[in-house]
DNA sequence: TCCCTGCCATAGTGATTAGG
DNA sequence: CCTAATCACTATGGCAGGGA
């Protein structure tokens, strides 16, 4: 077998996100060749079974019902299997098929840092445009207490004034959504709110069901898509 | 039914080797 | 030395089979 750059990071890229399923694959094994548009399941399919041959990757489907999750083994990036059977799982995939998206849009992703202060907030994931550009990303599939808005807006608006981030994106179900566009139209300053942007991607089951493209529509950066307007059904919930 | 897998044929690419 | 044939891999998609 010939490892090849992409695999290499495809399997860095695992390392961050920790598991992804097969539809993440597609959009991931798009990005890191430079190509804007998925590859085809089946071709996801068979770039896990050409790693898993030789043992860098694994896979497995915890409940038959829905599709493989795939993980980076130990021997391919030193860090153990996950659990596939904790309360996080669906979350964790769930990052991953949102980071795939932003690798297929240009973007590198990144692990957010640790927090750093008390009440500091560390979000799911960090994408960072070809220009350098930097925003937060949140999945969030169940809503938060509102005690625990209060402070997790307030450390986005700090975050946005002070550390150079040019927007949060939240990636929601569609009741979720709705939940936040409401906390974020609370706590978030007018003019400031549109750098808090909340797609409702997601079914009610963690199934991405997303309009490609709605949730970087109102990107405040140019690059890497400049697109217009943020779709209004996605903005104010 | 949904989803994964194996097997198949085909095409493209880059490296290596045989022939002139 | 240059070109062409060959080889090893990867990419893609069709189809049948199998499990829950």
């Amino acid at each position: 077998m010939q490892l090849t750059e992409r695999d290499e990071a495809m399997l860095d890229w695992l390392s961050v996100v920790r598991l992804a399923d097969m539809d993440a694959l597609r959009w991931a094994l798009a990005g890191l060749s430079d190509e804007a548009e998925p590859v085809s399941l089946r071709r996801a399919q068979q770039w896990t079974a050409r790693l898993a041959e030789v043992g860098l990757v694994d896979r497995a489907r915890p409940t038959f019902r829905d599709g493989s999750i795939v993980w980076a083994t130990h021997q391919a990036i030193g860090k153990s299997a996950p659990n596939l059977f904790r309360q996080t799982t669906r979350h964790e995939v769930a990052v991953a098929a949102v980071s795939a998206r932003y690798l297929a849009r240009g973007y590198t992703w990144e692990r957010d840092r640790k927090p750093a202060m008390r009440n500091d907030h560390q979000a799911d994931g960090v994408a960072v445009s070809g220009d350098g550009k930097r925003e937060l990303v949140e999945v969030e599939l169940t809503p938060k207490t509102n005690d625990r808005y209060r402070v997790i807006f307030e450390n986005h608006v700090w975050r946005l004034a002070r550390e150079g981030v040019e927007r949060v994106v939240y990636f929601c179900d569609a009741p979720t959504s709705r939940i936040v566009g409401r906390e974020a139209d609370v706590r978030v300053f007018r003019d400031e709110r549109h750098r808090i942007v909340i797609a409702a991607a997601f079914d009610v089951r963690g199934k991405w069901v997303g309009d490609e493209g709605a949730a970087w529509r109102g990107s405040a950066s140019p690059a890497p898509t400049p697109l217009p307007e943020l779709a209004g059904e996605w903005g104010q919930a």
